[in-house]
DNA sequence: TTTAATTACGAAATCGTTTTCGTACTCTTC
DNA sequence: GAAGAGTACGAAAACGATTTCGTAATTAAA
């Protein structure tokens, strides 16, 4: 009595398997008095089907993967609460892979998942564009897939993205107004695709309010802590004059957080830094950040949506429509560290 | 050609199904030339045994499952973190269950992975103290798992916590130090076996140190925002004399802290406060603070090590020995929120 | 030379479901 | 009352691996 299964079940029962399968599935094909007893003892005898014999036979899962860079941030678990939202609803599994940035990683987590592990995937892209071999693979298995912020635009798979150009714009006009002389943009890197738009929204704003060339300033800093921290510092000293920092995510706007405290650089007096980001303790710091806010909740919700019609759809005969695309709209909070 | 199977490859080398997985489980039966030939060709045709064929035979899913209350939050993004890195390393998968903060979901979780989809569960209790049927369920089945964090102390199982008593002792007695008279401790729920044992150090404290109990506060916020918002509100009006906070959670510090904005009180000078907190901006706050840090990523590795060990030891003889029960020290930042 | 052991492989059972295909039996309908 | 339709179930194949058991061929031991 170790384990129960549907043999022993259908034994009990005095049924045969196909019977008592077809019972608990509520098919048409068996009587509603059958049902019922069918019903009744796996209840009572905690029956609880094998997921890998389903999984087996029916060629699904019912769980999803999520690949994202990193996981202690507070955008991927706001993204990934989203996400779990609608899979628990759906009663689906979520498996997490971490990617620490490293291309590689995720494409090793991709190859594995062409094993049909999972029924669809969201990526958050920690790829470089040269390389989306991984991903061509994932269409020619026929596993679907949604890009979530960072997208892979040379892949064609549905994407849930943010209006980063214009955020990036309205970011930088902002500090242009602010009255700031120089600009840096700091970057992770210049091949995700979220931060180059929010980089061209930095680029556009700063052309046509006519800053020279040689105040403006494009920082990679890099995905390595120690390192940024070194090239961040290194390019605060000297200080430009008037400088205005559009930071294009979370982490190095705190990074410039404690090198200003460190060497005494006053914001927003000497500096002015605005950041993407969904710090909940953003207001709440000296002085409070400004931000812009992605809606980091929703992105999962309709990545998971798309993703989720995707394994629906799959095999049907697809309209042929346009790629699923959502962009959802960033909010910008003006708060003391872009003050004049 | 569309999906690569054993029988295929078998086929494609003239070798029976059985000589083929043998050969690839590296089995020494099977002679190293036709090793060789058989791994190449899998290589070549990207063989990937189907995952669920291999589960359902062997009985291993190679997943694990971490329930956990909530994920939008620093502590436990670092706890999977540290799981990850485990997991990672052995080749494990890992599902994330999210049960915010609710028991009922909790139970509903844990009695759907009875049905043998994960290996072993990392489990951080929503659960009240009158409610571990499921826990035992789980121990008749036969499935490992190990508490972190959050125990519960009446169910026989792998826990690793942190030493909330002597964190809470010393915290407590920082604030009597500072000159507080009046002294608050925020919780959570009164069922949380982690959060309990930081009040247990906190009344120890104020007891070693003879604070009149009439001076002694404790403050059950529960989980829900809105309404720990405003509990926590209207304790603050009118703010006692000299008072001291020990939040057991980030989480409500951080409220405090936008409250105290909101009402204009000013911290440390009308409020001192120190909470248990893995924020990256604790000392960025206006103003820095003071807090307690647990090793997160450490617990999340130290309990996968533990699950990974009951996993590799479930059916063999267990050496007679006291439950594996780590305790990890916490570390204590003092800052600006409880100078005097 | 005979027997025993070893080597290298294959046939078939097995894991627990789902699903296809039969097939008795009852009920209509003309 | 014969044919067709509908009802309710069962036998067996399938999913794709792993593992047990058997065995032919070779080698070693007696």
């Amino acid at each position: 009595m170790e384990n129960m299964n549907i043999k022993k079940l259908a034994k009990e029962l005095n049924l045969s398997v196909s019977t008592v399968s077809k019972a608990l599935h509520d098919s048409y094909e068996i009587k509603a008095e059958t049902k019922e007893k069918v019903l009744a003892l796996a209840k009572q005898l905690n029956y609880q089907p094998n997921p890998f014999a389903s999984s087996l036979r029916r060629n699904s899962s019912k769980t999803i993967a999520v690949v994202i860079p990193e996981i202690a941030h507070n955008f991927f678990s706001l993204v990934i609460n989203g996400i779990e939202s609608i899979a628990e609803e759906l009663k689906y599994h979520v498996l997490i892979y971490i990617t620490h940035e490293i291309p590689e990683k995720e494409e090793q987590i991709i190859r594995h998942l062409l094993n049909g592990r999972v029924d669809g995937i969201l990526i958050s892209s920690s790829g470089t564009s040269n390389n989306n071999a991984h991903y061509h693979e994932l269409v020619q298995k026929g596993i679907p897939f949604v890009f979530f912020d960072r997208a892979n635009f040379d892949v064609d798979a549905p994407r849930v993205t943010t209006d980063d150009y214009q955020a990036g714009f309205q970011a930088t006009e902002h500090l242009v107004k602010s009255q700031c002389k120089h600009f840096a943009f700091l970057s992770l890197s210049n091949q995700m695709s979220a931060i180059n738009h929010r980089k061209d929204g930095f680029l556009a704003a700063l052309k046509q309010y006519q800053i020279e060339p040689s105040h403006v300033h494009i920082i990679e800093a890099g995905t390595d802590e120690t390192l940024s921290f070194q090239i961040i510092r290194d390019f605060l000293q000297p200080l430009p004059v008037s400088l205005g920092i559009f930071s294009s995510v979370e982490k190095l706007a705190i990074q410039t957080y404690h090198i200003c405290k460190e060497i005494n650089i006053k914001i927003p007096k000497q500096l002015k830094i605005i950041s993407f980001s969904n710090l909940p303790t953003a207001a709440l710091l000296n002085p409070a950040l400004s931000t812009l806010t992605q809606p980091a909740f929703s992105i999962g919700k309709e990545a998971a949506l798309l993703l989720f019609q995707s394994i629906k759809n799959k095999g049907k005969i697809q309209p042929i429509t346009t790629l699923p695309n959502v962009v959802l709209k960033s909010t910008i909070f003006i708060r003391e560290s872009t003050k004049m």
